[in-house]
DNA sequence: TTTGTAATTTGTAATCATTTTAATATAGGA
DNA sequence: TCCTATATTAAAATGATTACAAATTACAAA
């Protein structure tokens, strides 16, 4: 499963497994999907009343470069991050924030002209749409 | 001209033309391509020493709103923005975090799903890539 | 099981970006 | 030229993130 999955990864990379740590991957792999810096801190800190929240950026920066989760940059508002590191796409509803994935067929893999794959070595790519949800519009 | 064009879309939007508002849009227009807010205010400082941040930001705030240019959100570290709304997608070097524009071919336009397209009105959509451009993949 | 130590957590303070506020200045119509 | 709504400024407030030092803890080795 995805926590043990966790724990074996920072084993691997020399890291030591805490309680804190093992909360934040409970989190991350149980919860809704997107969550912010703050809803996992607000659940952990229900757990572990001191915890701080430096202890939750540090894991999560830790886990983002160990590639098991992502950021999502769709919006400078907020800072989601994604347990769900297979290809797909996101789109976000401007009002309520609401961040939904899209598993889409073609994600514009060829659209890559000539010139910049030659002058780039690609590491990654993201597709994010906007627009407004069906509660939000119905407003 | 583009600086032409913000005068006249400030204008019929019932806002007066300053002299440091016409320099932020001098700037976008002529500067590289996707200053991020400090970019903006260092330029304007030069040539208008007592101009403040609140002032750069009201603008670029505006200018978003008007449709006019738009906000990169290819990364949390920095907030770049963008005064070709044309479409077209962007690739940031990971490590110098520089931007460049890319225009491609088939923008993906048709990868969105059925029930994804009934559940929301469509707004937007942004295409980033990541990588390593030459120089620094050189060091 | 105990011990030692390096890694981790915590709490606080520092930093940085952005927003708010209130006072002053100014664009632009009358 | 005058008037007034709007914009600018400077300073303070806010909020997110990072840095730091001291206290705690995981876990490997004894």
């Amino acid at each position: 499963m995805h926590i043990e999955r966790m724990i074996r990864r920072f084993r691997e990379a020399g890291l030591k497994i805490t309680p804190q740590r093992v909360a934040i991957f409970e989190y991350l792999y149980t919860s809704s999907s997107h969550p912010t810096v703050d809803d996992i801190y607000a659940y952990i800190a229900g757990r572990f009343p001191s915890v701080s929240l430096t202890t939750v950026y540090n894991t999560l920066q830790t886990m983002v470069s160990l590639g098991e989760i992502e950021e999502i940059a769709i919006s400078h508002e907020r800072r989601n991050f994604d347990p769900d590191t297979k290809p797909h796409a996101h789109i976000m509803c401007v009002r309520c924030k609401r961040i939904e994935d899209i598993y889409t067929k073609n994600l514009s893999e060829n659209c890559l002209p000539e010139d910049v794959r030659n002058r780039y070595r690609i590491l990654g790519q993201r597709i994010y749409f906007y627009g407004l949800c069906s509660r939000c519009s119905a407003e």
